[in-house]
Order: structure tokens, then sequence, then C-alpha cells
RNA sequence: CGGGGUGUAGCGCAGAUGGUAGCGCGCAUGGUUCGGGUCCAUGAGGCCGUGGGUUCAAAUCCCGCCACUCCGACCA
């Protein structure tokens, strides 16, 4: 896309990617800071795309027979060290509430990390029978990690997530949730935010803390580095052992359900930035986009004209699209900008010369292409320029990913393909974990999954040389 | 948590050798203009991040703290 630039507020991206992000999260007028470190201001814009999210992840999971419940806040100590792995895990990101008013409390409570902990404890009190399997919840909520450094949407010390956890009768039942909420997941980033994914599971360095597996989904950003998009958690038994969750089988003996768990953040949102901005702002794919449409009068003091912009406004509100126009006295350069820095995929101008011709100018932020449409196929050609615009958006994205996938046979060349063009390289790997902490001291790069889309690339490990059997992809993660 | 940078009006910045603060944009009001950030006029707006110290006097010098930010380590 050859735009110029049009905003000199935000900082190219080629520039200072890092600054380009957070200009466009501030100027977009998506967050603002607070005044507690790490703890962003989520503003009506930016709160629009999370609706617009949980809308349809929302759907999707009640289609799929699970239940929104709401979780306490607050962990006791004691329950959060009741599985070995988790506590160690999330314990040094933990923040502790000590006091009650001006008393200390007998036991420091937790603000959550994430509720494994108490929907196990739950789950302890009411799971008694197989007839009570599976339980399918799911919660929206807002987590504390105390995190170091802290990037809006990207690390927050709060983040809002949703966080689905269920309890099996069987492995094979509760391994199959895991990779079908993974699959829910994908689906939303390729078919709703146009970002492409690569599906596989992660290492056991990598995988959650308690977890017996984790799946996750990789994007690639416009900058080459990953960002883990949504994971989901097998949790086999353990946790069920560790909380006495227990239940009487169909022959009547006593047995541990087998669990999972898996979320997405508001993390998506930056992800959202990372692949779809320019240097004009942000870019929002269609389908998630607060206003797919905005309607911008042009010389709206001739007669006709603002009437003419709200009658555009009504026809395709009635027609179902998000809509907005602007009637505001800035100049019409200014609302272009504006809005294109918003990152709203349609803009739909208006003005005398079109009445007269009985249509309208419609531009697409992608491609940045005029089209004229007439006025009476309004309510058909926007909608199809819409879709236009999120294919546009989609096929991008997988071009850039595509484009900086390599493969590698030895660290050497993997630390040299991440040095020239960043991505993400393939290689194969022995499964030793030792290989997995080379890779991250000299090459600086991370396992990002085991692809389920295997290749064989070779017999042995890119690394050590010792065979191998499974494909890696590296990179460096956000 | 280690290393660097920054903190003065809503935003971006200027304020040398200490003497009680200024510019651009934005904002408000009126007019003007309107197919890529119109033009003009008038006006409002500042515990100079915070706490201490030095001094007759601190935005300015010294020390602490806090926040933001970048680079590492950790993580969604």
């Amino acid at each position: 896309m050859a735009k110029e630039k049009k905003v000199e507020q935000i900082t190219d991206m080629e520039v200072d990617f890092a600054q380009w992000f957070t200009d466009v999260c501030t100027k977009a007028e998506l967050v603002d800071y607070s005044g507690v470190k790490g703890l962003f201001i989520l503003r009506p814009y930016g709160y629009a795309i999370w609706e617009n999210i949980q809308g349809i992840l929302d759907r999707k999971f009640k289609e799929l027979g699970h239940e929104n419940v709401s979780m306490p806040m607050l962990i006791p100590e004691s329950l959060l060290q009741k599985e070995k792995d988790h506590v160690e895990g999330f314990a040094p990101e933990c923040a502790w509430v000590t006091m009650g008013g001006s008393e200390p409390l007998q036991e420091k409570l937790c603000i959550r990390p994430t509720s494994e902990t108490l929907f196990c404890d739950h789950w302890s009190h009411v799971v008694h029978s197989w007839r009570d399997l599976p339980m399918k919840y799911n919660q929206w909520c807002s987590v504390l990690r105390w995190e170091k450094t802290t990037r809006p949407f990207l690390r927050g010390r709060e983040f809002l997530w949703q966080e689905g956890h269920t309890l099996h009768a069987t492995a094979q039942e509760a391994v199959e949730e895991t990779l079908q909420m993974l699959e829910v997941y994908a689906d939303l980033c390729e078919n709703y935010l146009a970002m492409p994914v690569i599906r596989g599971n992660k290492t056991d360095k990598e995988k959650f803390a308690g977890a017996e597996n984790t799946y996750t989904i990789e994007c690639m950003m416009h900058d080459h580095k990953a960002l883990q998009s949504g994971t989901s958690h097998y949790f086999g038994d353990g946790f069920a052992r560790a909380f006495g969750i227990t239940f009487s089988d169909r022959e009547n003996k006593l047995s541990y359900p087998h669990q999972t768990s898996w979320g997405l953040s508001t993390r998506i949102i930056g992800g959202i930035i990372m692949t779809h901005g320019d240097n004009s702002g942000l870019v929002l794919p269609p389908a998630i986009a607060p206003i797919q449409v905005i309607v911008l009068p042009i010389a709206m003091h001739k007669p006709g004209v603002a009437d003419k912009a709200q009658e555009l406004v009504d026809r395709l509100k009635s027609a179902g699209l998000r809509v907005k126009a602007d009637f505001s006295d800035n100049s019409p350069g200014w609302k272009y900008a504006q809005y294109e820095m918003k990152g709203v995929p349609l803009r739909v101008e208006i003005g005398p010369r079109d009445m007269e011709n009985g249509q309208c100018v419609a531009v697409l932020r992608t491609s940045g292409e005029k089209v004229s449409v007439p006025l009476s196929d309004l309510e058909t050609r926007i909608p199809e320029l819409l879709e236009t615009v999120q294919k546009q958006m989609f096929e991008k994205a997988k071009a850039n990913m595509d484009s900086h996938t390599f493969v590698a046979r030895s660290l050497e060349e993997a630390k040299a393909l991440q040095e020239e063009h960043g991505g993400f390289i393939k290689t194969m790997w022995c499964g030793d974990l030792a290989c997995e902490m080379a890779m991250k001291d000299q090459a600086g790069m991370s396992s990002r999954c085991i692809p389920y889309a295997q290749e064989h690339l070779d017999d042995c490990c890119a690394i050590c040389g010792k065979p191998a059997d499974r494909m890696v992809i590296w990179g460096v993660a956000y």
C-alpha cells in the first residue's frame, strides 16, 4: 500500500515500531494511562472493539454449551498453593490484599491472576456424580499480574479477558474440548480479525503452569515478531487431585474428572493494531470495527447536503451496519485524517457534485481506493466493499507471514535468518530442553509452537544434530 | 528487577551562567472556508511530576521517590 503519510502526530512505524504502537493507542483514542503503572483506561472507542470481540466469542461459547459465571476476585493464599506447579508459575507476579480496613488479615488474599483455583474449589463442593459433568463455565473479568514492564494492550498488570474452565468425565472429552476451543479462537482471528494463525502446541517449557498440554495460536505482527493470541490448556486430572474434586462414575467408582481452561485477552487488540495498522494509524477489520462506515458530508452548508448525509446514515443503519456521520465544522481533510487514524474501514463522502450524479464516493481504508457508488445500490455495494476490506486485510497479513517464514537446518542458520528477516523460523527439534534454551540464548528466539501442520524438514535436530521427529516454529515474541 | 531516556498549559516543546514562565498546535467564542489536516480575530488555561536540601531567591543546583518510555530478563 503506497500511501503517503497523512498524520504527523504518529511516529512512522519504520522509524520506531514501539513508539508507533503507543502513538496509535493514544491518538486513536483507544486507551489512556491511569495513575497506576500498568493499569490502563480503555476509552469508549477501545472498549467498543473489545465488546465486539466479546459478542462474537460469547455467542460461540454459548452455542457450544458454555455458561457464564462470576468468580470472586480474591484468592486465599492456602487455596492458591494447592497445585504446586501453578503456584510456582504465578507466585512471582501476584499482588496481595493484606489489610481489611485498618486490621491486618489473618490470611492474605491474592488478587486473581487467573481463576483455576477458584473454579476447582467451587467444583470440589458441587460435583458429585457423572450426571453433573461436564461443567462448561466461562467468565468475563479482569485479572491482575504484577508485571515489571508494561505497555497498553500487550502487557498490562490488569487486563480484561475471558477464562473458560471446563470439567469432564473423561480425558478424551477434555482433550476434545481443549482443541475445540482453540479452534474457536483460530476462527475468531482468521475470520473476524483478519489475522492468519499458526495452530500448534507449546513445548513443556512454554506451557501453562500446571497444564499437561497447552495449545496455542500464534500470529505474526507487522514487525515480524510473534504474538501468542489465544491459548487452550489441557490439565488432565492434576488439579482435580490437588483440589479433591471427585465424582461417582457410571460404575459407581470414585473418579477424578479431567479439566481444561482457555483464555483470550484484550492483548488481541494489540495484535489487531500491530497486524493491520499503518503510518496513518489504526486499520480495523470491518467485522469488529465500532464504526464500519463514516459518512462525511462535503460542503455541508450547501443546500441538502447534510440531509442527504443523514439519509445515507439511516439507510446504512437499516442495512445493519455500524455507521456514523461527522457533522462537525472541521474541514473535510481533517476528518479524512481523523477517521483514518481511528481505523474506520470505509469512508463515504457525499457532496453537491455527488448529489448531482446520484452517487456517493466510498474510500477504502486499506488501499485508499475511491469507488463511486450509485445511491440506488447503497445497501448492496457498501457491505460488499466492507467485505473487500476484510479480505484485503487478511491477504496482506497472510502475505506478511508467508514471506517471513523460513526453514533452517542449524542454529547458526536460524540465527542468521532471524537477524536478517525476523519472522518465524521452522526447524526440526529433538525435544530436549537444552536445545530450546540454546536457541533462546544464542539466537534470541523462543519456541512459539509445535505446529499441527508438521513438515518433515530433516532427520535430525537443527540444534544438537540428534534424531528429531518434530518441527518447531521459533520466533521473537511479544 | 538491571541498564538508558524523559517529566514545564490538553498535546508537542523552549526556558544559558538561579531572580516568580513562553511558543506552536489544540480548546472556547464569533466570522470565514469546505472533494486531503481552511483563514482571521478575541479569549481561557500552569502547586514547572513529587518530597526533601542548598540559597535572600529554585522550573533551573544537589539527594531521594514516583510515573512514562526504550533495551534486556519474566510473562497473556
